[in-house]
DNA sequence: CCAAAAGTGTTATGACTACACCCATGA
DNA sequence: TCATGGGTGTAGTCATAACACTTTTGG
């Protein structure tokens, strides 16, 4: 994951990013191969770098997702989420890792993006097994500020497809928030905070009624208590 | 503030630190003088310094507040605020900050530590005037992640006093809200949530009546939404 | 007896929860 | 005609906000 830090008097900065997307009702994150041995043989981490001196801790999240994990997507929001200091988080050295919580839409990703590779995948949140490093602990992290930010912002709008119906957006704020919503409920509280405009259009799937089609009223994220 | 960085290939870390403390219904910032020509002169700023490799972030932070500011009180609450990156925050060469918000009620502070030294002052928060590097960035996001801890976190155990005045409390809140609170909605809702128990004493203070002491149900920091 | 701060209750409004059936469509 | 997912309303409960006077003490 990280070039070998050399032996410095103080330690080497690095940025990690906890990219997630939404597909299929479900919450995927993109990890990386990593095969560092003799610590990490065969591992996944997730995608991060070295920051360099010329850019910022974000400039390098973005750059490494980029070179690392083939997205280079350029709509992709980004968070800052904790800095790990922990002195042996890195068995190679003293490393730190600004952490960054970044949220794409599904369809929002090329082809490529979208694929897996040998080293690259997108991997179901709750399937993601022992990860390189503390990674784990990044990812709790992460999972916790995007519940945290769903409930109170609109952040949303960084992880749905431009259009969307009701019932696409319930869904993923049950896969963030992991309860059960009352669709009626849900419906009409979004609703009533207009955060949404119906579009003049219906989409249908399959044998069943078409579903309006919504669009967020903003495309910025903004603090507004939600759920 | 921190000590000229050598020329290195990788930028440097510090930890700097907004401290806040509560006295006579007024937040308080300790802040540090920083001379250091040609960038800045008489000028003040928040304590900090290097991250040597031996040490995390939060250690760090401690050691130079003690060291910087004076401040060696260990029942200090610290949080991690934000990792601060611009290229250009520090004059003198590439330094990323890792900025905390810490807490303490005033008369958990020694003499010393209460007092102001050429070198050290406790400034109102609305009194901090141009601060050196982009400390005044750090003093923003400081108060407002304070204002959200306030407002869903128990937070308020780690600044006030061990017993303390429902007055006090609620005094407490407004200042670091920016809003006036109704008494008795206050009061209902601060009872109601058992987060403070009633002492079997009354204080008095001057010809008025004597207000109930009362005490944090519990020394933890918790979320619960209080405002 | 006066000044100062402590303490206390009610009402109206809005938000939240729980809950079950009909609708529009394509197969 | 049936299977599928879309769409809708009400009633009960609880939290919130607005609001003013009495109490206890020391000077």
């Amino acid at each position: 994951m990280k070039k070998s830090p050399p032996k410095l008097r103080f330690a080497v900065l690095a940025a990690d990013t906890v990219l997630c997307t939404i597909r299929d009702k479900r919450l995927f994150v993109r990890l990386i191969a990593v095969n560092r041995p003799p610590h990490f043989r065969h591992a996944w981490g997730l995608p991060g770098g070295l920051i360099h001196p010329t850019e910022t801790a974000e400039e390098a999240a973005r750059r490494n997702l980029s070179v690392k994990a083939h997205i280079g997507a350029s709509t992709l929001y980004m968070e800052q989420l904790y800095t790990f200091s922990a002195i042996d988080r890195d068995p190679r050295g003293r490393v730190v890792a600004v952490a960054y919580l970044a949220l794409i839409a599904w369809d929002a990703l090329s082809p490529q993006e979208q694929r897996d590779t040998p080293e690259t995948r997108w991997v179901p949140m709750d399937a993601v097994g022992a990860l390189a490093y503390d990674h784990n602990e990044i990812l709790k992290a992460a999972r916790k500020r995007l519940r945290s930010r769903a409930a109170s912002t609109t952040i949303l709008v960084t992880i749905m497809p431009d259009e969307f119906t009701l019932t696409e957006l319930e869904n993923a704020y049950e896969c963030i928030m992991k309860t059960d919503l009352d669709k009626r409920n849900f419906r009409k509280k979004i609703l009533k905070l207009k955060i949404v405009r119906a579009l003049p259009k219906k989409r249908t799937l399959g044998r069943a009624r078409p579903a309006t089609l919504y669009r967020f009223a903003s495309p910025d994220v903004t603090e507004i208590k939600i759920l």
